[in-house]
DNA sequence: GATTTCACG
DNA sequence: ACGTACGTGAAATCC
């Protein structure tokens, strides 16, 4: 089953030497060595080509340059590129070194005049890819992904030059959901700004994948213009179908190159290792000449091609295609880890099959094809009260394994045990728990499964004991685990957007935008861009010489808060924030959501993440529905567009009132906290009179509001600078608020020392429900990092708690509704609130169960309590 | 990719 | 002396 892939295949590593120049540059600082020469370029850039030759073994190598702005492209249009500024003299300066480097190296560096970087790279890896080498360009420049074909990936470098991501056919057709040629398409339709590549104006990255998803190249969408729905669309295509053409030539690599051809001993890498170290000793790059030595002097891993004790040992990814009797066989395990193969657009999947491990020392792993016989009656057993062991189970929910109370979670397990990673690919957990690298590719998509399902298997034990250790068992099992299948039908629901409101709510405000626009180049004396910070900043602080309030570490403040205390100086102020407001409205919620409502659902279907947030919260993404505008009358509208879809009559919104409050007055335990919530008062009148010491029928707006921002405050893990600059008080006026505050309510100032105490001796911090969250900075010698995670050791209890509530509350909502036999339900969470989607004839019924659900669901010595509200659209909701 | 800005709880 | 409120995601610019 096992294939001998690449085993004489030669490794041929295409660099694009301008795009990871430009990276290395500006991911380092002005390093320089003592000639004065800047090294900061060659330094990254170095070191990031030692470590990549460590990693990928190359037999031959290229380095591809850009050599001068003029190219033929040029030619065809004057203005390619021609938003880019002029290379910085310091990186200039480093080019000479760099061609000694390649030269020391033995690297061939190409560049050919009325050419790009990119054409030499297509040229070159196309032709070798051909005669069956096993190609890799790496870049961090996207366009290089049109090249990906048989035997040639490409690798994108992404944040920095550190991670990289590895894109073969496969991947690619994964994520853009076409095949790579079909990116000049993309780019005809789209254009790209970065290039200064016009494309079809108003057509953005949905419009353009969805006119070639329909009909698959630039040329075939203008020969069919006259069947494209909306109106602006076909005039545009019409009006622009030269630039359209020309913007496809524009971003196709040229892979015909004159003079440019193939030979593979022209491409051996022959390094010179007594020029590379004098050349290190001079520019004092010492580092760089230790990766070298590694490489290719003492000869560790420079010999260790097939493997050894890091990793790249050739795994054992064979499988037996499993009958039923095996399935049986496999009953008997004490768990089954498994992996499955999915298709279909998420939030909807379906498993076209499964890789299988049964328990911790399965001879070898199974697979089941969603064709086999076998495969019933695996889901049979995976539906039963056998123990089954996953990664991300909520994509097998949505593929239809669900309610089932039998599944763990290696993922959510890696979650809890540390919430604060920012990925945990399973490969990333091989690696750091099992001490083992995932292999750099897979034969194909059963392999990959494979080496999942034999990682779940070794992972799960070992996670499983660890959540023991850390008590997170119980949090696990009664609110992770059983949210999943919550979140994964609120996904798979969905949320009804009205369209065509939408539709006039976007020229409405493209029309105002308009206006606004031209009052400001008025005032300003000429055109400029917006939506650059920096060139508004020149704008009013030099052209204008309004006066400067605040410094970014690139230049002048331009946010809200500085425009704001400009509003009398200068007209222009006014029309900045208004076109700011309608921008933000614009691009965020009517584009960006308009182009994620579902063509086959007519809904939006967020992805709410369970492993993202530090705290315990969920997160929403693609579209964020948990950060739709609500503050503003201007923002309401957005909000309206939301309504209830075919069968329901309105939308329902539940909130916590002030829950973070309330659980802030259980935790501490604080009397007269407790008592104010007993007694159901305004929690921020009743704050303002104890700070004040005045009655409570005494306490004005404007107090209140000072007391409100104290109660955000405290729940913010408190300072004086804070509430100061909140609400434009001195910092001493701050100071006596938040003593008064601690002297009225002194049960919350002994919980607050209480809880920073105790992240100081054991570094971590929990909630009432046992989630933890580690704060290694608390013991720093930085002032600023160690105030940081004293206010997070304040904060997370208080957030997080509150998070395992709702999440309670929503698992409890949601049987109560399924077992009431309801067609009402749950749609969106945010973070305080639960929106559903109801019958009005279930009204009654919906309310009584939400009630229950959210104020019951934990007993605490305060009340908890919702508002209930609900309209023709989310706006009214409210 | 990093930075800035701004939307939400 | 230090110089920030806690937790998110998305769009845009400039590199």
């Amino acid at each position: 089953m096992k294939q001998e892939q690449n085993g004489k295949q030669k490794r041929f590593l295409v660099l694009d030497g301008s795009s990871l120049i430009f990276r290395a540059f500006y991911a380092l600082p002005g390093l320089s060595d003592s000639h004065g020469q800047p090294t900061g370029a060659i330094f990254g850039f170095s070191n990031m080509l030692t470590k990549l030759m460590a990693e990928q073994q190359p037999d031959l190598m290229v380095l591809a340059f850009d050599k001068s702005r003029h190219t033929f492209r040029t030619e065809r249009y004057a203005d390619y590129k021609g938003t880019r500024d002029k290379t910085p003299e310091e990186l200039l300066s480093q080019f000479p070194l760099l061609r000694e480097f390649a030269a020391n190296m033995g690297i061939p560096f190409l560049e050919k005049d009325n050419y790009e970087a990119d054409d030499i790279i297509g040229t070159l890896a196309t032709q070798a890819a051909a005669k069956g080498y096993d190609v890799r360009v790496i870049t961090g420049d996207r366009d290089a992904l049109q090249l990906v074909r048989p035997n040639l990936r490409v690798l994108l470098t992404k944040k920095g030059i550190s991670e990289i991501k590895d894109y073969d056919t496969a991947a690619f057709e994964e994520e853009y959901g076409f095949e790579p040629l079909k990116l000049i398409d993309l780019k005809g339709l789209m254009g790209d700004t970065s290039d200064n590549i016009p494309g079809v104006p108003g057509v953005g990255p949905k419009t353009a994948s969805k006119l070639l998803l329909a009909y698959g190249s630039v040329e075939n969408v203008l020969a069919h213009v006259g069947e494209v729905s909306g109106k602006k669309l076909k005039e545009n295509l019409q009006t622009y179908a030269d630039q359209a053409r020309l913007s496809k030539e524009l971003a196709t690599i040229e892979l015909h190159v004159p003079d440019l051809t193939f030979a593979e001993e022209d491409y051996r890498i022959q390094p010179d290792m007594e020029k590379m170290q004098a050349f290190c000793d001079d520019h004092e790059l010492r580092a760089v000449w230790r990766n070298f030595e590694r490489l290719y002097g003492p000869a560790e891993l420079a010999l260790d091609l097939d493997g050894g004790e890091n990793g790249v040992a050739a795994q054992d990814l064979s499988y037996d295609l499993w009958d039923e009797a095996a399935v049986k066989t496999a009953a008997r395990a004490p768990y089954l880890a498994v992996s499955g193969i999915f298709s279909g657009l998420a939030p909807f999947a379906s498993l076209e099959g499964l890789a299988v491990v049964a328990g911790p020392d399965a001879e070898k792993a199974g697979f089941v094809a969603r064709d086999s016989a076998a495969f019933p009656a695996l889901l049979q057993l995976l539906e039963s009260d056998q123990q089954a062991v996953v990664f991300g189970l909520k994509r097998y929910d949505q593929a239809g394994l669900r309610g089932q109370k039998a599944f763990f979670d290696v993922e959510l397990a890696a979650y809890l045990l540390e919430p604060e990673r920012s990925k945990y690919a399973l490969s990333e957990l091989s690696q750091k728990y099992l001490q083992e690298a995932a292999p750099e590719s897979f034969d194909d998509e059963k392999a990959q499964a494979v080496w999942e399902a034999k990682a779940i298997s070794r992972l799960y034990p070992l996670l499983g004991a660890k959540l023991e250790e850390e008590k997170l068992t119980h949090l696990m099992d009664t609110i992770e685990l059983p949210l999943v299948e919550v979140l994964a039908a609120m996904e798979q629901n969905g949320v009804y957007v009205n369209r065509a409101h939408l539709a006039e709510k976007t020229e409405e405000v493209a029309g105002r935008l308009q206006k606004i626009e031209a009052a400001i180049y008025e005032m300003a004396g000429h055109d400029f861009n917006l939506n650059s910070p920096k060139q508004l900043g020149v704008v009013l602080f030099e052209e204008l010489g309004l006066p400067v309030r605040k410094k970014t570490k690139t230049g002048y403040s331009t946010n809200a808060e500085v425009l704001e205390s400009l509003r009398l100086e200068h007209p222009i102020i006014e029309q900045i924030l208004a076109y700011r407001l309608w921008s933000k409205l614009k691009s965020t919620y009517l584009d960006g959501i308009a182009g994620l409502i579902r063509t086959d659902t007519g809904r939006v279907h967020t992805n709410f993440n369970q492993t993202v947030t530090a705290t315990g919260r969920l997160s929403s993404s693609d579209p964020n529905l948990q950060n739709i505008p609500v503050r503003t009358e201007e923002g309401r509208m957005i909000r309206a567009l939301f309504e209830p879809g075919e069968g329901y009559d309105c939308l329902l919104s539940a909130d916590y009132s002030q829950i973070e409050l309330r659980l802030l007055a259980h935790m501490s335990g604080d009397e007269n906290f407790i008592d104010a919530f007993k007694r159901g008062q305004d929690i921020h009148a009743r704050t303002a009179a104890e700070v004040f010491g005045i009655p409570l029928d005494e306490v004005t707006p404007e107090l209140r509001r000072h007391a409100k921002a104290v109660n955000f405050g405290i729940v913010y893990g408190i300072s004086d600078f804070g509430l100061a600059r909140n609400l434009h008080i001195s910092r001493k006026e701050a100071g006596d608020y938040i003593s008064r505050y601690f002297e009225r309510y002194p049960g919350v100032r002994a919980f607050m020392d209480k809880v920073v105490a105790e992240a100081h001796e054991t570094g971590y911090v929990t909630t009432m429900f046992g989630r933890r969250r580690e704060l290694p900075a608390i013991k720093s010698r930085n002032f600023n990092q160690r105030m940081l995670a004293e206010r997070m050791a304040m904060n997370t209890p208080i957030q997080g708690t509150a998070a395992d509530v709702i999440k309670l509350a929503m698992i409890a909502a949601y049987r109560k509704l399924r077992e009431a036999g309801l067609k009402s339900r749950i749609l969106l969470q945010v973070h305080d609130e639960l929106v559903l989607e109801v019958r009005e004839s279930e009204l009654e019924t919906v309310q009584a169960i939400l009630h229950e659900a959210m104020e019951h669901v934990v007993s605490l010595s305060v009340p908890l309590s919702i508002d209930v509200h609900w309209g023709r659209n989310w706006a009214e909701a409210k």
